[in-house]
RNA sequence: GGUGCCAUAGCUCAGUUGGUAGAGCAACGGACUGAAAAUCCGUGUGUCCCUGGUUCAAUUCCAGGUGGCACCA
């Protein structure tokens, strides 16, 4: 299948949307692989709990191509940046394999970072520069920062001390090189929303963390921790992470930790709506398909929307 | 059946020496460019259980009722 008008296909939603089916069905319409757009679904190990369904990616028994997931094990600090770059390694070996990219997520920044060409380049750790802003306190840094660069792109970069001392690492290794460019071509996607109504998507979430704690997301956790990774690192990476290791470590019962994770992954899914909000408010055009719409009729508006 | 305590936001509970009320959580809205499932900001949504009494005025005081809890039978 040729594609003049769009270079790539965008499916996104918020957590048990149902958009992975989607992308699989799509994508084994036109010829294509999927890139995944999931913070945590990068990292091996970590499957019940990113809800990492290998299974979307088989239809009928043929496998469909995917890309961006268990790349990095769990515990690596990975970022926006890697992902841009990652993107780019997959898309063009897809298109130069002349298959059809579908990008699928919900990690919302992610998304944006592609269709809005983030201008991101390498900016390794400076281990010098981050003792010597070790002992500094977040006002201090805060202000260094802002002397640096009294613009602010990113206005979270002053949260916290994690955060500036990163972002004076980033303008220090600008200044010191100020031609780079990431090479990153403009894409043009076609963006598709698959949401379905408040009620409904808590519904879904519900069922669907009952579903994966009886499938032993508890064990897998477990085996995190017995790995080595840290409570720290575990609380972390959020959600079901989060609190599935602090009932596992004992500091919170069962049924508080079900309680409190069930309440969180509804915010969550909150907050990636007002993303994909915001990304319309910034212009980005997402063509919304109900979540009841049957799989067939979903995948003809695809086509018609590429078409069109 | 008797006695005592309680009844206020979706939940747990403050409070008003009588002038129609506020915390936490939830919920809702928003921000977001290098760990984004992270991080941060904003918003009170109410027959103060019901009926009557006292009072200029009752969610507040009094009586009765209803419901819940505890103890005694």
């Amino acid at each position: 299948m040729k594609q003049r008008k769009y270079h790539m296909l965008t499916i996104l939603g918020p957590t048990a949307s149902g958009k992975t089916t989607v992308a699989a069905h799509a994508a084994k319409r036109l010829g294509g692989e999927i890139i995944s757009a999931d913070s945590r679904q990068i990292y091996r190990g970590m499957d019940l709990g990113t809800g990492k369904d290998y299974e979307d990616y088989e239809i009928e028994g043929q496998p469909i191509p995917y890309h961006l997931i268990d790349i990095v094990d769990a515990g690596f600090e990975y970022n926006v940046y890697l992902f841009h770059n990652d993107f780019l390694k997959a898309y063009n070996d897809i298109t130069e394999r002349e298959k059809f990219p579908v990008l699928c997520g919900g990690s919302g920044l992610y998304i944006e970072a592609v269709l809005n060409n983030y201008q991101l380049i390498q900016v390794p750790k400076n281990h010098d520069l981050r003792k010597e802003m070790d002992p500094k306190s977040l006002d201090e840094l805060v202000r260094i920062l802002l002397d640096m660069k009294p613009e602010q792109h990113n206005t979270t970069d002053t949260e916290n001390r994690r955060r500036v001392i990163r972002a004076i690492e980033i303008e220090t290794y600008l200044k010191q090189n100020p031609e780079l460019s990431n090479n990153m071509p403009e894409i043009n996607s076609l963006v598709v929303g698959v949401k379905y109504d408040r009620e409904h998507r808590r519904k879904r979430i519900t069922e669907r963390l009952k579903q994966r704690l009886e499938n032993g997301m508890l064990d897998e956790v477990q085996r995190l921790l017995d790995k080595g990774l840290t409570p720290e690192q575990l609380t972390y990476y959020g959600l079901e992470y989060k609190y599935l290791t602090l009932h596992l470590i004992g500091e919170m019962s069962y049924e508080e930790m079900f309680a409190k994770l069930e309440i969180a992954i509804h915010q969550f899914a909150k907050r990636q709506m007002t993303w994909f909000r915001r990304m319309e408010k910034h212009g980005t055009k997402i063509h919304w398909l109900d979540g009841f719409m049957p799989l067939e009729d979903k995948l003809t508006k695809i086509s018609q929307w590429l078409e069109s």
